[in-house]
DNA sequence: ATAAAACTTGCATATTATTGCAACATGTTG
DNA sequence: CAACATGTTGCAATAATATGCAAGTTTTAT
């Protein structure tokens, strides 16, 4: 067999399959593994397949289709970037969805070994990127509005973490009336969240600060540290940082 | 024999048999490697047919598995309209993931009031954009090669649902092995969605049947419904209907 | 933590390609 | 027809490619 050959008759057996081993594929043509490895090396530096040790994934499973108009993209990547220095490896970590958490998830070092919880589809679609990270998706109600599981089932899950950080993309933050949102079933999840960690952090563009909605969350004070796009230093957060609230 | 006698045998034996080697026409016309060699290459650069490392490979060979992604769509598309007509209002609906389901899910009728479940991360994406219908997720540790939920948790979640019916993409399908995965995990998800719900339906595309991985789901006979894009009376799925499975 | 499986690297070998060249055939032109 | 240009083929030397094996390392699974 040609090795062109063998190469074509891969690549049509991992589309159609989404997972081969070496091991068959050497047995199936008659060739050593080595060969295989090859075969499956070429095919992945070509783009045509992932290469994962022991075998090969389809590649039109794994591809990622990029978010293209989020608002204010710019700073919500500042953002990520200082958020993601807070996560360790080994650390268990509870995320929320919305767009500047995915925009921390793409920040998130390679290298990173860590467990996420999360409840986010669009999130747990992002993670699934990270090579070296585990996911624990959180189970109940979809909700389509936020696109994150609400109801009872995923707030006794999410009770029954001991996480070290949770880190809530948020809708409003006002010092007087703390974090707050507008969807009842995101409020009990995320109460359910925060009282689930050891520490919370909350990402936000500056524009989000000092609005307020209908539902409490939290006060301002049960706030660990708050990550915005802006400076430290800035006027708008030193009223948090008096409150005990770490800014970064 | 002359040259251009030659390359005319050369090209209706390589679009006879897909593949000719150097070795073997050198033999059957009595000529030098060399001079087949030129005769390739010179039939190359007119895009006769594609010269490799031993050999050449004719042109429609290369493209038919290189261009079958845009067929494999069509063949999905049609496998997910039959199967969108199995589900009813008000039905509880298990599925799992893959490019098929995911098909399955566009092809719903907007109007459609129905609960589904799933594990599959990209499926519960799709889900999302009906307005119509219930999704609840299936929460666990989220195994990045097959973008579902997998683990003791998630199954015995899936056993505490009674539903009307559960369509499955599958990966492999064979008359004798029945149905079968590669990934332990996997394989223990669909068993418990099948053992939840009251009938079987199963999506593939016709290549998949007759082909057979590592480990079983179930049997043959355990199958109610098999969804191909084929026609019902195709000789390749009697024998699936001698034993018992419903063909669409 | 340990053993098994999978991977990497370097190397040996065999197969396949390339190149220049000589031999011969074919075709062209005055 | 002779002389010359052109094209084709095979050969030999050399280069490149493909494949398997073995030793040592890394990853995974139990």
């Amino acid at each position: 067999m040609l090795k062109k050959e063998r190469q074509t008759f891969i690549l049509h057996n991992v589309n159609l399959h989404n997972r081969l081993l070496v091991g068959d594929l050497s047995e199936e043509m008659k060739v050593s593994e080595d060969t295989i490895r090859r075969d499956l090396q070429e095919l992945s530096d070509n783009g045509k397949l992932i290469k994962v040790h022991g075998g090969a994934l389809s590649k039109s499973f794994h591809s990622s289709f990029n978010n293209n108009s989020v608002y204010d993209i710019d700073s919500k990547k500042v953002i990520a970037q200082k958020a993601a220095q807070l996560i360790k490896d080994g650390m268990f970590v509870l995320t929320s969805g919305g767009t500047t958490i995915i925009e921390m998830i793409k920040a998130l070092p390679e290298n990173l070994h860590a467990t996420f919880f999360t409840g986010s589809v669009p999130a747990a679609l992002e993670y699934m990127h990270h090579p070296n990270i585990d996911i624990i998706l959180i189970g109940d109600k979809l909700s389509k509005s936020s696109q994150i599981t609400v109801g009872g089932e995923a707030i006794s899950k999410i009770k029954e973490i001991r996480a070290d950080i949770c880190m809530l993309g948020i809708n409003a933050l006002h010092i007087d009336h703390g974090l707050t949102d507008n969807d009842r079933e995101v409020v009990q999840v995320k109460k359910a969240m925060l009282e689930s960690s050891d520490k919370t952090v909350l990402l936000t563009i500056s524009e989000k600060i000092n609005t307020a909605q209908r539902i409490r969350i939290c006060d301002t004070k049960d706030i660990d540290v708050l990550v915005t796009e802006l400076e430290p230093s800035s006027p708008i957060l030193s009223p948090f940082k008096d409150m005990g609230v770490e800014i970064l």
